[in-house]
DNA sequence: TTACACTTGACAATTAATGTCAAATATATT
DNA sequence: AATATATTTGACATTAATTGTCAAGTGTAA
């Protein structure tokens, strides 16, 4: 059952699964070859152009992997907080209330 | 039934409640009234030890204030994101994963 | 019109994010 | 073993974001 894999090794998983280089996928992106091979180890983070654009090159979903981004990007920011799954609760809660509320304001 | 207040009316509702001004709160937080001003307004973040101090000064309960903090940061993260509330249930989703897998490791 | 609290915006300093490059490590292949 | 190729690592440069100061402006009340 394993389910949770991160941006870098779905990245890297789907790179090879295509036969790519780091130095292939890179020049697409525009840059460093360390770059990516950091990203894919999880040791920087992707831009969201960059996700975009790994999508196009990887024939991945768009809309799956900026979810996924985002995740990523959400987990980090209370990765040390002991109060970050309350935390997370109650920004889903702010978020039903923006989102109801969200007419002509 | 108003419920959702920023961090920012929290802390001036409560200075005021406490009678204090702005150049006390910032004195004791050793920075400029105009930077506390905008906090409150919601035009500048706090960093989490401002956030720590305040609920000190304002009496206010650490935990609590800390969570409405942490939540904005998030709710930043996505704020501009069609992606954000299916952003947000997955980190939910990593959130309890890594919990229950957090062991010895 | 003076006094006081707060706000605004231009700017400076500091810190974090994002990138390059060259050398170090694998890993094959000859 | 030696060469070739792919990836990794870390020192460093550049750029962008954060966090702050300051001085002038606005609002309100004595």
């Amino acid at each position: 059952m394993k389910e949770n894999k991160s941006i870098g090794e779905i990245l890297r998983e789907n790179r090879e699964k295509k036969g790519l280089l780091l130095r292939h996928v890179s020049a697409k992106l525009d840059i460093d070859t360390a770059i990516l091979s950091k990203i894919e180890r999880s040791e920087r983070k992707a831009s969201k152009e960059q996700i975009l654009k790994l999508a196009e090159i990887l024939d991945l979903d768009k809309d799956n992997l900026l979810i996924q981004y985002l995740s990523e990007k959400i987990l980090y920011e209370i990765k040390d907080e002991a109060l970050g799954s309350k935390a997370l609760k109650v920004a889903e809660q702010k978020m039903k209330y923006i989102n109801k509320n969200k007419s002509g304001d």
